[in-house]
DNA sequence: TCTATATATGATCATATAATCATATTTTAA
DNA sequence: TTAAAATATGATTATATGATCATATATAGA
C-alpha cells in the first residue's frame, strides 16, 4: 500500500471523519438514490436547514458530494461512484456481511 | 443500496469514526504490511503504550483488527482484506487518484 | 511464589465537533 | 428595485474525543 506522509494522513482522516457522523451518512445515503436540493434533504431527513447546509459544506470540502445550481435551488449528488463504494462496503462490514 | 435503520447508521458511523483518527490510520496502515505486537507498534510509530493500547481496543471493537496471543506478547493484524480495501480506496480518493 | 515484561484499563483534561440561532447572501420575479 | 425564496455563514454551547498519567492484569521464568 502507498506510503502515508503527514499531509496525506490528515486528508485521509478528514475524509473518514466526513463519513463518521450519522447525519452526514444519512445525507450521503439519501443522495445515493438520486440528487436532491437542500430543502428536499431538510424535509426528507427532518433536519434543520442550517444543519444540512453546514454538513453539505463539510462533505463538499472533502469532495464527497458535488452540486449544481438551478435558479435559487442547489442540487447535491455524490461526487463519484468511488465514494458510494466505500460507503456500501462499510455498511456491509458493519452488518457483518 | 441497503436501507439504514438507526442502529446500522450508528454502527456505520462508529466504523468510519474508528478510521477517522490519524493515529488509528497509522496503526492500521502499519498492520497492513504485516502483523505487529503492541510494543512494535509503539516503537515504529513513536507513540505512547497506553495510547496504542486504547486505540487498538477501539479498532478491535469495530472489528477492524484482530489479535492473537503468544506468551505475554499480543500480535495485531487487520481483520480482513475488506478493511484494507476501504482504507486503500480512501487514500486514493484523498490523493485525487 | 516472586519478579519482570507486555499489555490493558480507568480517570482526567484540553481540544474538537455538531446542532442551533441569528443573520447574510444569492437569485428570480413582480 | 424591492420582496420572497433558497441556501450559506458566523457565533455559541453542550457534548465527544484523544493523549496522558497512574495503575491493574496476565504470562513466563527463576
Amino acid at each position: 500500500m502507498s506510503n502515508l506522509d503527514e499531509e496525506t494522513l490528515f486528508l485521509v482522516s478528514q475524509t473518514f471523519k466526513a463519513l463518521s457522523d450519522p447525519t452526514r451518512i444519512q445525507i450521503l445515503h439519501l443522495l445515493s438514490k438520486g440528487e436532491c436540493s437542500v430543502s428536499t434533504i431538510v424535509e426528507r431527513l427532518s433536519l434543520g436547514q442550517s444543519t444540512v447546509s453546514h454538513q453539505l459544506r463539510f462533505l463538499k470540502n472533502l469532495r464527497l458530494v458535488k452540486s449544481r445550481r438551478d435558479g435559487t435551488t442547489i442540487y447535491y449528488s455524490p461526487e463519484d461512484q468511488h465514494v458510494l463504494d466505500v460507503l456500501e462496503q462499510t455498511i456491509k462490514h458493519a452488518l457483518h456481511e
